[in-house]
DNA sequence: ATCCGATATGTTTTATTTTGAATAACGCTT
DNA sequence: AAGCGTTATTCAAAATAAAACATATCGGAT
């Protein structure tokens, strides 16, 4: 018998991240677009977008920065102020990891 | 911003509790039967009993014994087992409540 | 043997989510 | 003005999940 657990952040207004947007944060901060971070993840562009957009709407300033036509058609990237929540989830995430292992060790 | 969580308890055949199970298995003990325990959740029966049914199939012992017929026309009652997991799951519970205090305070 | 109330399960219908296709909007480049 | 590639949004279709309904089963009591 073993535990697992999952941990996420939120405001007020919804939901900021959690284990996937993370994933999807991630990979459109290496691939530039949203596009291609949903191709990336095997997800409907759709879906990405509505993330995103959602991730946007809840947060106090902007997480991403999304920027329509132009040479390459657009573009997303990580506002500063999503790289920090990026940084200040994996945080918890890491401690939420030995937390759990934690647990586990007393449930031998 | 502030972190919220879950965790639960899983083996090798699959999960055995979580908080929804956990509420089902308290109203069972205390009503003596899936029934009256799905009708105070307002769920129905046949979700509830799939809840049971596979909790016991994926648990070492049964966590549950139901018996069908009879006076009542039947029941179920938490086995030693049962009890057992509820208490151990509890603590997992309140030590994951301290947990995400802990890391809220981080978040001021 | 029949009734009762709960467990046990199949079938059907309804509701909700997810997906896919299609299209518009945008702005830089040529 | 036309082309490009991405963001942005709508709409119908498909897939999943949930609910509702209907029976069957069981065993003690009458």
């Amino acid at each position: 018998m073993n535990a697992k657990g999952n941990i996420w952040l939120e405001n007020k207004k919804g939901m900021l991240i959690g284990p996937g947007r993370m994933y999807l944060l991630e990979l459109i901060e290496q691939t530039g677009s949203i596009k291609s971070a949903a191709a990336a993840l095997k997800m409907s562009y759709r879906q990405a977008w509505a993330m995103v957009s959602d991730m946007n709407k809840n947060a106090a300033k902007p997480i991403i920065q999304k920027t329509k036509g132009g040479v390459q058609g657009g573009g997303t990237a990580l506002t500063p102020e999503g790289k920090q929540l990026i940084k200040t989830y994996k945080k918890v995430l890491t401690k939420m990891d030995s937390f759990v292992l934690k647990i586990n060790a007393t449930l031998k």
